[in-house]
DNA sequence: ATCCAGGAGTCCG
DNA sequence: CGGACTCATGGA
């Protein structure tokens, strides 16, 4: 087992809260208050148990304890899936002076944002969830991992593996129009695939750039990635506060809520709405998304 | 049936 | 850059 104090700000349960909001979910389980998540560390398939107890995040192996770099491999994982490396104090300072960001900030305090920590995942699961309601987009992405992924059975539950780039890379559009992809998600998916495959897309050269325009830019150069899903990963996936998927449907819902309003907010109003997020916008869209969920 | 959903590409000025 | 149009498929 190992240990992972978590940082100031850190409400385990709240994580849980988001990371049960589907139950299409078949990438992690949730049961009696522990997190399992499979992971693939050094060709090696890996049974994450994750709870909190003694007010640390406990890891724990339940198929056998991996080598012991693999297991700090798992360790920085769950650090990076529940961005513990981030310090929320500025946050919930800026929140404090904004009325509906204070109403939420003390609601959920203590949730982090859950990441996708895979940069595939990441970006093929935005471009799946384009202008499709969210449960659809849940069937389509259950379909995909269950045709393309890797999956192990331990004790009577299955565990998913999302499928990889390399594997997606070689299969053809039909094989994902099958799964009722449209014509254009099927050729995004297939196209993010060869560009990972050719080395010209990566995480670590991403990270590196550690610019919100650069990446921005970069990422939007893709075919199928626009300024949302450009955002949506960067938020996700790449750690950039200032990410700030402003179009976004599910944010215009939670302010329409959140403010009584009889319509959804125009661009400008956002904007204007905005404008005290500065550095943190990243965190106010996760933090009213999470609203939504009852 | 009708509206719309965690948009993107293209064309056009 | 910003607007208008098109695509595409299922949920409620």
């Amino acid at each position: 087992m190992i240990e992972i104090n978590p940082p100031e700000d850190f409400n385990f349960k709240e994580c849980l809260v988001f990371l049960g909001r589907s139950d299409q979910e078949l990438l992690h389980k949730i049961i009696d208050g522990y997190v399992f998540k499979l992971l693939k560390v050094d060709k090696e398939l890996v049974l994450l148990k994750i709870g909190y107890k003694n007010d640390a995040i406990q890891v724990e192996f339940p198929m056998g304890e991996p080598a012991l770099g693999a297991q700090k491999m798992a360790a920085k994982y769950v650090v990076d899936w529940f961005d513990l490396d981030q310090d929320l104090a500025g946050f919930y300072e800026i929140a404090q002076k904004d009325q509906m960001l204070h109403r939420v900030v003390s609601k959920y305090r203590g949730l982090r944002m859950i990441g996708i920590p895979d940069l595939f995942e990441a970006l093929t699961w935005a471009i799946m969830g384009q202008q499709i309601n969210l449960t659809f987009a849940y069937t389509l992405r259950k379909r995909f991992v269950e045709r393309f992924g890797e999956s192990l059975t331990f004790e009577g539950e299955t565990y998913w593996l999302y499928p990889t780039f390399s594997r997606i890379a070689e299969i053809d559009a039909d094989a994902l129009r099958e799964l009722q992809f449209t014509a254009r998600k099927a050729e995004y998916v297939i196209g993010v695939s060869r560009a990972m495959v050719n080395e010209e897309l990566s995480k670590e050269d991403l990270l590196r750039m550690e610019d919100y325009q650069q990446i921005h830019v970069y990422l939007t150069k893709l075919r199928g990635i626009g300024s949302w899903t450009a955002d949506y990963v960067m938020m996700k996936c790449l750690h950039q506060r200032a990410a700030f998927p402003i179009t976004d449907v599910g944010l215009h819902n939670a302010v329409k809520i959140q403010l009584g309003l009889e319509r959804k907010p125009t661009l400008v109003e956002l904007k204007v709405m905005a404008a005290g997020w500065k550095g943190w916008e990243a965190y106010s869209v996760f933090y009213l998304w999470r609203s939504l969920y009852v």
